[in-house]
RNA sequence: CGCGGGGUGGAGCAGCCUGGUAGCUCGUCGGGCUCAUAACCCGAAGGUCGCGGGUUCAAAUCCCGCCCCCGCUACCA
């Protein structure tokens, strides 16, 4: 049993999950469930990034500490997530004792493995106060911070920790030249070997006001006890949830594969490789960067995020719905569009009147024909185009050449529009009528079980409850999450009693 | 400036790497079926594949140039 350690970035705790959360966690829902199936030692992990000045700052505004707060928001996503059905094994906050842990055994790994690596250095720039954080010049509007027009920029030293980066140059371009499928989609690949060509830049590792933070376990020659930069506390949560630096975190890490946006790339697959490198613990093996979703064509993320909650989504047509069609219709690699009117439209067309209808008439028929209990039947054309087409879903499901989880989801309804079609050319209702070719309709509905039970299975990554109303509705062995896509070839349904419900997807 | 993605019938996309009948979904029009969530099945109309040039027997597909749209540009999470 191949172990699967499986991660999505952790998000940062200053807000509400949004649509473009789900996404990205709804993805890794499906590489998860998938790799089940397929019989792996699955262990899914996500989690929050809770500290930094912006959460400081949010919790300062509604009064509360900031641990108060964070533990609002770590509540509210993790909600969210049950509700969407993510099927995540743990779930890690970068303010769990164990991680603050974690991290501080890292740094003072890499400092003993390599003391060089860490320097300081005086950093300088302009500071807003009223941000409470260095702007940099494409933040600054006539002088002033853009977001405080009206406080005076300060000049600021400080003397801050370095990460000598640039030492991993080489390293890095290694990295990538050896292991060409370490990251992927090979466009975000290119970014970063472009990247790299343009030459590295230390970077400063620590911040003097920063409060909300993980102490950093170096002290300033001053003797300053500085806070640890965001990304140093956030990153390592991968591997501090494997129980590192105790014993045995090696069960766990590495990581399989960490699945992250396309803007944080730079993050997991240059800064993330020269940490793990310079304490010398293993490498990820791999990093899938997806695109982004915009809202009728506008970015996302902030003003039109705000223009609807996730809940609102969600209630809309029921979450397996939402996640069917955040799947479907958001190639994994690249970017998409969501609309409501598409959404309807999928969701009308595809789960509705294609699946559910589908569901319908079979059990129906099964119900009318044959009093619930499916007859042994021959395997027909039906299954033999569904078995070949199994191919094609998991040469897009299982990662090999990447998570084209649009494609796996394309190719399960392609097996539902198969069942449509073959119920039309095999007329069960003409074949009901004639008692001579009754073996005939035997064939047919056990086939159209069959696929039923098939598509039970293939869009169980997609919409995890609704397959198991399906199954039970086919009156299918325990669940199907229990089921394997081995046993799928030769799945046989004979003697399972169906019994038809309420329609599964309601319009 | 640089980097990345994109411009294909009314809408949204695939095809382009590995040149050779332009495919899919929705919508429109016509037909069929009656098992089913008025769902399902079949057929038809509809495209100078952003613009110009080149290579080739042949280009949406390769090469050059141009126009337009979107995103990124790093220690802001």
């Amino acid at each position: 049993m191949a172990r699967f350690f499986l991660t999505t970035a952790i998000d940062y705790a200053n807000g509400d999950p949004h649509l473009g959360h789900a996404l990205e966690k709804i993805g890794a829902d499906a590489v998860a469930r998938y790799r089940r199936l397929a019989g792996d030692d699955v262990h899914f992990l996500m989690g929050m990034d809770e500290h930094g000045q912006k959460v400081r700052q949010a919790a300062e505004e509604r009064g509360v500490s900031p641990q108060a707060f964070v533990d609002r928001i770590a509540a509210t996503f993790e909600e969210t997530w049950k509700r969407l059905g993510i099927s995540n094994d743990q779930f890690i906050r970068t303010t769990d004792p164990a991680h603050k842990r974690g991290v501080k055994a890292l740094i003072e790994r890499i400092h003993e493995k390599n003391p060089d690596d860490f320097y300081e250095k005086t950093y300088e720039g302009w500071y807003c106060v009223g941000c409470e954080l260095f702007k940099r010049e494409t933040e600054i509007v006539d002088g002033h911070c853009e977001l405080h027009p009206t406080r005076e920029l300060q000049w600021t030293e400080e003397r801050n920790w370095f990460f000598r980066l640039t030492r991993y140059q080489s390293f890095l371009e290694r990295l990538f030249a050896e292991r060409p499928d370490f990251l992927r989609p090979e466009a975000r690949r290119n970014e970063m070997l472009a990247l790299l060509g343009q030459g590295l830049e230390d970077i400063s590792i620590t911040r003097s006001r920063l409060t909300w933070a993980i102490p950093f376990p170096l002290k300033t020659s001053a003797g300053e006890e500085q806070g640890t930069w965001v990304w140093f506390d956030a990153l390592p949560n991968y591997l501090t949830a494997t129980g590192f630096p105790e014993k045995g975190y090696q069960d766990r890490w590495p990581a399989q594969l960490h699945i992250v946006g396309k803007d944080i790339t730079r993050l997991h697959c240059i800064v993330w490789p020269a940490m793990l490198q310079a304490a010398e613990v293993a490498l990820p093996q791999q990093v899938w960067a997806h695109g982004f979703m915009s809202f009728g064509g506008e970015r996302f993320s902030k003003s039109a995020g705000v223009a609807f909650s996730l809940g609102e989504a969600i209630d809309r047509h029921g979450p397996d719905a939402l996640r069917y069609f955040l799947l479907r219709e958001i190639p994994f690699d690249g970017d998409g569009d969501f609309s409501w009117e598409r959404f309807d439209e999928r969701y009308t067309s595809e789960l509705a009147n294609a699946w559910g209808n589908l569901a319908s008439r079979v059990i129906a028929m099964v119900e009318k024909y044959r009093d619930g209990v499916v007859p042994s039947g021959d395997r027909t054309s039906l299954d033999k185009a569904d078995v070949a087409d199994l191919v094609e879903y998991h040469a897009a499901m299982d990662g090999s050449r990447g998570y084209f989880l649009h494609e796996g989801a394309k190719r399960a309804l392609g097996s539902v529009a198969r069942g449509n079609e073959f119920v039309q050319s095999s007329q069960p209702w003409a074949l009901a009528k004639d008692p001579s070719r009754s073996s005939e309709l035997d064939d047919v509905l056990a086939s159209l079980i069959r696929g039923l039970a098939r598509q039970c299975v293939m869009l169980h990554p997609f919409v995890p409850g609704k397959v198991e109303e399906v199954w039970r509705q086919l009156g299918g062995p325990g669940r199907v999450s229990d089921q394997r896509f081995d046993g799928l070839a030769g799945l046989d349904a004979a003697g399972w009693t169906v019994r038809k419900g309420a329609p599964l997807f309601p319009k």
